[in-house]
DNA sequence: AACAATAATGAGAATGATTATCATTCGCAA
DNA sequence: TTGCGAATGATAATCATTCTCATTATTGTT
């Protein structure tokens, strides 16, 4: 019962829906879904869940920091989750691959623009749009879900 | 009549609405406007539009490289003038001032970091979320649209 | 184990940004 | 000028997300 306990440092109820959507986030290795995706991965599971429930979860484990909200390009938010060390993303524009990248010369110098122009920097979003160049897209298993 | 070329040149014909929502951005110093923000402006203006031709018209000049949209936090796109030198954002979370910069170290790294992993870079977007230490909030015209 | 206090859930309505429809109007070339 | 295809704008529709509220579940306490 491990999660349960994750799920109350967190000061959350230990509840099954709760439940149900970090076992989705900390099983797989799809790691970058919307809301969307989570309510359908449940409900293909056999899991019953309301999708008013799968909004309002994401966004208490984005508060509580299990999980981090992204703004790829397009409408919907996706998420993943918080494993405690910070990178950005490559998003494949042709499949929707998504591959994950840490450049310390890139934080660093970021965190200096901010600071040469008087302000504090409390967070940033990196992403690159970019063309796999058929490397990965034939089995990207979110393929399929593209805009 | 030069704006009257420039949309021709771009492949669109000359209207009137066409004309207006380039005039406010080549004429502002306030850059970074939502639809919303330029149906506003306009009718305050005294001039006559309609909110569907605006959100077309940004997306048209948007294709036609005359703006660039950005997705800064938040739900709605904003978009400035394309002056031909890229630039990222950084934006104060406290009063939604927004200060450009460009740094070549960091752009450098962005295209290594994607070909490293075999993808060829399209397009990018860095936004650094700050706070500006009240050095720029209280004259930041855009203080009160914020969320 | 059953209870009560309280928070969580979920079906559906509501919202806000954006896009699609379509009848009317406009720009431009002949 | 005339005509035709493109553009406009009022409105309806769409899409992601949030809100409402009646019902249900969790948890600490008898
Ligand atoms: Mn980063
Ligand atoms: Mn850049
Ligand atoms: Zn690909
Ligand atoms: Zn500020």
């Amino acid at each position: 019962m491990s999660q349960s306990l994750d799920l109350k440092s967190a000061g959350l109820k230990s509840t099954l829906p709760r439940l149900k959507v970090l076992s989705l986030f900390e099983s797989g290795n799809e790691c970058h879904l919307s809301a969307e995706d989570v309510y359908k991965k449940l409900l293909a599971g056999g899991e019953d869940i309301g999708l008013a429930t799968v909004y309002r979860v994401l966004t208490q484990f984005e508060q509580a920091g299990l999980l981090i909200r992204h703004h790829f390009q397009g409408d919907k938010s996706v998420f993943e989750l918080n494993q405690g060390k910070h990178h950005d993303h490559i998003v494949c524009l042709q499949c929707g691959v998504v591959e994950e990248f840490y450049d310390a010369t890139i934080e660093s110098r970021q965190k200096k623009a901010a600071a040469d122009r008087g302000f504090a920097m409390h967070d940033h979003s990196l992403y690159i749009y970019a063309d796999c160049t058929k490397l990965k897209c034939p089995n990207n298993p979110f393929k399929k879900s593209l805009p």
